[in-house]
DNA sequence: TTTATTTAATAGTAATACTTTCATATCTTT
DNA sequence: AAAGATATGAAAGTATTACTATTAAATAAA
C-alpha cells in the first residue's frame, strides 16, 4: 500500500482551519496523538501540546476550536483510513463469504506499523481510538453533533459491512448490531487484555480476538 | 422480589465514609443518581449536587473522595444487584440453557421500575452504566484501581455466565470474551438507538437488543 | 513593497475539583 | 443534665482548566 498517492480527505465541518494546510497544523494532529496516548485524553491539554511543539496555546485554538473537536477529528481520520483500507482489501474478491471475512479480519486485527501518512502514526491513532473514542460520543451534545455529521465516517463504515453481511444471508434482521457490536467488543477486547484481562480470553500470539469475532460472525449470520 | 430484606454490600474501599449509614450519605446517592442523568457525569459536580440537597460540598466530600469514586461505587452497586438478580433468577432451573439463557436476557433487557431499594432507582442507574460508565475504566488509572478492588462485582458477573457457558460447552475457547461482549455490546446498541440509530436495528416495541444476543450466544456456544 | 495572513505573547475569565479551617449542631455516654 | 465525641455547615482559598481577547511580530502573496 505503501507509495499509493492516496489522501484522506476530512469534511471541512471538523475543524476550523485545516490543519493538513500548513506545518503547524501538521505538527499539531501528529503530537497531539503521541500525546493523547502518553496522558490519556483528559490530561492532555492545549497548553500543554503548545509547550510540546513550541507553540501557543491560542494557535491550536485557530485550528480546533476544542479538544473535543480534535479528537472527534481524529477519530473521523481513522474511519477513513479504516474505509479505504476496507474498500482496497475486498474488491476483486468474488465470493461473499470471504468478503465478509476479510473485512471482519481487517476491523478486529491489531494495527501495526503504516508508511503511508507522515504526519500520522496509525499504530498510536488506534490506541486513541480503542481508549478514548468513547469520550467522543457519550456526551450530552451527541445528537446535535451527530446532526452535523460528526459520526458519518464511522456510521459509512458499519453500512458497508452490514451490506456485505446482508449479501450472504438477505433475511438477517440485524446486521449493523452484529456490526457495530464486533467493531466496539474488538476496542473493548483489546483494551481488557491490557487493564482486566479476566473479561477476555486473549493469548499472546494466538490471535484470538480475530479468530473470535470471525468465528461469531460466521455462525450468526447463517 | 419487593419486600425480600435484601441488602447489598459494598467493599469499603470505594468510599471515604459509608453512604448507607446516614440520611445525608443516602441522599448524596439518591440525588446524585438524578443529578448524572440530568446532567451528564462532566457537567455534574458536587457543588451542584451540595446546592440540589440543601448541604455543603465539603460534607460530600466526607463520603466520596471525588466524583469519580462516586460513579465507580454506583457502578459496583449495580454489578452487585445485576449478580443478586442473576444468582434469584437462575438457581433451581436444571437445564443448562435454559440457565443460560435466562442470564443472557436479564444482562441485555432493558431495566424496568424495581422497588427494592428506596434510595436507588435502578432505571436511571442502569441508564447511567449504559452512558457513564466507560469514563470510570477508560482512564490511566485502571491498573492501580483494578488491584484495589474496584471492578470485581463487574467481574464476577461475568465470570459466573462464562461458567455457564462452559458447563454447556466445556471446549468453548473464549467464554469471556463472548459475554463481556454481550454485555458491552448490549448497553452500547440501547445508547445508540437513541442517538445514532443507524448503528443498530433496534425497534420500537420488538425486543430486538435481547432476541439478538440470545440467538448470538446460542449460535456461538455450541 | 505594500498588504494580507499567520503565528506568538500576554493577560484575563469563569468554572472546576478539590482542601482547609473553624464553628455549630447533634448524638452518645455517663 | 453535662461532657465528650462525631457529623455537618459555612466560607474562603488554591491550582488548574478550557477557553477568549488583544496586540504585536513574523511570514507569505499580490
Amino acid at each position: 500500500m505503501e507509495g499509493l498517492p492516496i489522501h484522506i480527505t476530512i469534511n471541512p465541518e471538523l475543524y476550523t482551519k485545516n490543519p493538513e494546510s500548513s506545518d503547524l497544523g501538521k505538527k499539531i494532529v501528529h503530537t497531539s496523538i503521541e500525546m493523547i496516548n502518553d496522558l490519556g485524553f483528559e490530561s492532555f491539554t492545549f497548553r500543554k501540546l503548545g509547550v510540546a511543539i513550541g507553540s501557543n496555546e491560542s494557535s491550536i485554538y485557530r485550528y480546533f476550536e476544542s479538544k473535543h473537536a480534535l479528537l472527534v477529528y481524529l477519530i473521523n481520520w481513522y474511519w477513513s483510513w479504516i474505509e479505504y483500507k476496507l474498500v482496497f482489501a475486498t474488491t476483486n474478491i468474488t465470493s461473499a463469504k470471504d468478503r465478509l471475512n476479510t473485512a471482519i479480519t481487517l476491523l478486529t486485527e491489531e494495527v501495526k506499523e503504516d508508511n503511508s501518512f507522515t504526519f500520522i502514526n496509525e499504530v498510536l491513532l488506534n490506541k486513541i481510538i480503542i481508549s478514548e473514542s468513547a469520550k467522543a460520543y457519550y456526551t450530552k451534545d451527541i445528537d446535535e453533533e451527530n446532526k452535523k455529521g460528526f459520526y458519518k465516517t464511522y456510521k459509512r463504515v458499519v453500512q458497508r459491512v452490514s451490506d456485505m453481511v446482508l449479501e450472504i444471508n438477505p433475511k438477517f434482521e440485524f446486521p449493523h448490531m452484529l456490526i457495530s457490536t464486533v467493531i466496539e467488543g474488538a476496542h473493548h477486547q483489546r483494551y481488557f487484555s491490557q487493564h482486566l484481562p479476566s473479561l477476555t480470553d486473549v493469548e499472546e500470539g494466538k490471535n484470538n480476538v480475530v479468530r473470535f469475532y470471525t468465528d461469531l460472525v460466521q455462525k450468526t449470520v447463517v
